[in-house]
DNA sequence: TCTGGGGTCCTAGGACCC
DNA sequence: TCTGGGGTCCTAGGACCC
C-alpha cells in the first residue's frame, strides 16, 4: 500500500461530474435516462445556446455553445430543457458532502468539479480504492456519474480526469507523461484556448510534448509568463496546492442579461440596471461583503464590447449605490448606439465583518495620543457606522481623498 | 442557427510618487 | 537644468475556463 504514496510528494484527485447539468435532470426524472438530452436557454430571449448536452445528444454532433437551433438540425429527436439551477446547486451540495467525508482537503472549482489531497488519507485504503469509494457513493446515492483523475499534481489531475469518460478513474504518473500526456494535441492542454493554440501551431507545436520539449526562450518571447508555466506543466510541474479556503475568497459579483432586443430606449436601459443591482445587491448581501470598485458591460449590436469600470470614495453594498455608480459609468460612455447586453459587476471586495478589526493598519502606535485617536474613530464610527475603517490605511497619507478621511483628518488634528 | 452567464488571471499604458 | 529608474495604483482589454 505504501507505495501509492511516495514520502516526497502528493496525491491529488481530480473529480469531475460527466454532463452535470443533463445528469441531474436523468436522475430527477429517470425517462429522461438514454435520451439525447439538451440543457439550453430559451431562444426567444435570444439565450439560446447549449449548456450540456447528454452522451447520447453528444454521439449526433451536440456541443456545448451551439445554438439550439443547429443542435436541433443534427439531432431532430433532441429534448431541450430549459435549466433549473436550484436542481444543480442540491446535486453540487450533496456531492461535495461525498467528498469531505474522505478529507477536508477539498477544494471546489466550480458546480461540478473539485480537487482533493489525500495524501494523509493512507489510513482509508490506496488511491485507487478510495477514487472507486467516492465515484461508486455519487454513483449509487445521487444517481450521477463522474470521472476522477489521480495524480501527483493538479494539472495532472485534471488532465487525468478528462481522459476516461463517462465514469472513469485514470492513474497519470510522471512516467507514464511520455505515452498518455505528450501524445495528446495542443488544445486539448487544459490553459491553452482558441488563441494560444493557434500561436503555439504556427512555430510547430502541435503535441503537449512538443510544448514540453520546445525551447523556453521562444516560448517565453510567444506567450510572456503563460508561455513558461504552461511549458512547466507540459513536464509534470505544478506545485499549486489545494486549497479548501479558496472557494470563499470572492474577487468580484457580477451579472449581466442579453436583451430580448436590442434597445436605445433610456428607461428600459435604466430598468435593465435596477434590476441587474438588485441582484448583485442580493448576492453581495449573501456573502456579506462591500465593494469598492464597480464595472459595467455594454456589448453592442455589432457584438462589440466594452468594460468601464471605476474606484469609488467609499465601499458600497446597496443597490441605490450600485445602480448611481453603473448609471453614471453608462452616461459617460454610451455611445449611442443599439445595446444587446448590459452588465454589473462589483469588484476590490471586503468581508463587510473584517471592516471593524482593521484598526491594526493605523500604526497607531507612531501617534502621540492613542486616547486621541480612539475618541475621534469611535466618534466618526457612529457617524458613517461600522466599517467605515476598512480603506483608511494610513490617515496621514495627504494623497487620500474620501469624504471620510478628510473628516478623519480634520478632526485628528484638533 | 448565429454565438449565455459566471468567473479568474495577465498585460500594458498612464498618472503619480520618490 | 529638461532628465533616470523603480514602485504602486488605476483603467481597459484579452485569454481562458466551466
Amino acid at each position: 500500500m505504501s507505495k501509492w504514496y511516495p514520502k516526497n510528494g502528493r496525491v491529488i484527485f481530480h473529480v469531475d461530474m460527466n454532463s452535470f447539468y443533463a445528469s441531474v435532470e436523468m436522475a430527477f426524472d429517470p425517462s429522461l435516462k438514454g435520451k439525447p438530452l439538451a440543457i439550453a436557454g430559451n431562444p426567444e430571449e435570444r439565450r439560446g445556446i447549449v449548456v450540456t448536452s447528454s452522451y447520447e445528444a453528444r454521439k449526433y454532433g451536440v456541443k456545448t455553445t451551439m445554438p439550439v437551433g443547429e443542435a436541433k438540425r443534427l439531432c431532430p429527436n433532441l429534448i431541450v430543457m430549459r435549466p433549473t439551477f436550484d436542481r444543480y446547486r442540491t446535486a453540487s451540495k450533496e456531492m461535495f458532502k461525498i467528498l469531505a467525508d474522505v478529507t477536508d482537503m477539498v477544494q471546489p472549482v466550480s458546480i461540478d468539479e473539485g480537487y482533493m489531497d489525500i495524501t494523509d488519507c493512507q489510513d482509508q485504503g490506496s488511491p485507487p480504492e478510495i477514487a472507486e469509494r467516492i465515484q461508486n457513493r455519487i454513483f449509487q446515492e445521487l444517481d450521477l456519474p463522474c470521472s476522477i483523475g489521480i495524480a501527483p499534481n493538479k494539472f495532472l489531475a485534471k488532465m487525468a480526469s478528462d481522459m476516461k469518460k463517462p465514469m472513469g478513474i485514470t492513474i497519470l504518473r510522471k512516467r507514464d507523461l511520455e505515452k498518455q500526456l505528450w501524445v495528446l494535441p495542443i488544445e486539448e492542454m487544459y490553459g491553452v484556448g482558441e488563441k494560444t493554440a493557434e500561436k503555439l501551431r504556427k512555430i510547430h507545436v502541435n503535441t503537449i510534448g512538443d510544448l514540453a520539449r520546445h525551447s523556453p526562450l521562444e516560448l517565453k518571447n510567444l506567450l510572456g509568463i503563460n508561455g513558461e508555466r504552461l511549458q512547466k506543466r507540459a513536464t509534470g510541474i505544478d506545485d499549486r496546492p489545494v486549497d479548501p479556503e479558496a472557494v470563499h475568497e470572492f474577487k468580484s459579483i457580477g451579472t449581466s442579461t442579453t436583451l430580448a432586443q436590442d434597445t436605445t430606449e433610456d428607461l428600459e436601459i435604466r430598468q435593465v440596471f435596477r434590476r441587474l443591482t438588485n441582484k448583485v445587491e442580493a448576492r453581495m448581501k449573501n456573502k456579506t461583503v462591500l465593494a469598492r470598485n464597480i464595472q459595467i458591460t455594454i456589448r453592442y449590436h455589432d457584438r462589440k464590447t466594452i468594460t468601464r469600470s471605476r474606484q469609488l470614495q467609499d465601499y458600497i453594498s446597496t443597490s441605490d449605490q450600485l445602480f448611481y455608480a453603473a448609471v453614471q459609468l453608462f452616461d459617460e460612455h454610451w455611445n449611442q448606439s443599439p445595446i444587446r447586453l448590459l452588465g454589473v459587476t462589483a469588484q476590490d471586495l471586503v468581508e463587510k465583518n473584517e471592516m471593524t478589526q482593521q484598526l491594526d493598519l493605523f500604526s497607531y502606535e507612531q501617534h502621540a495620543s492613542k486616547e486621541k485617536l480612539y475618541k475621534v474613530m469611535e466618534t466618526l464610527t457612529e457617524k458613517y457606522g461600522k466599517g467605515t475603517f476598512q480603506h483608511l490605511k494610513n490617515p496621514t497619507d495627504p494623497t487620500i481623498t474620501t469624504s471620510f478621511q478628510k473628516d478623519f483628518l480634520d478632526d485628528y488634528k484638533k
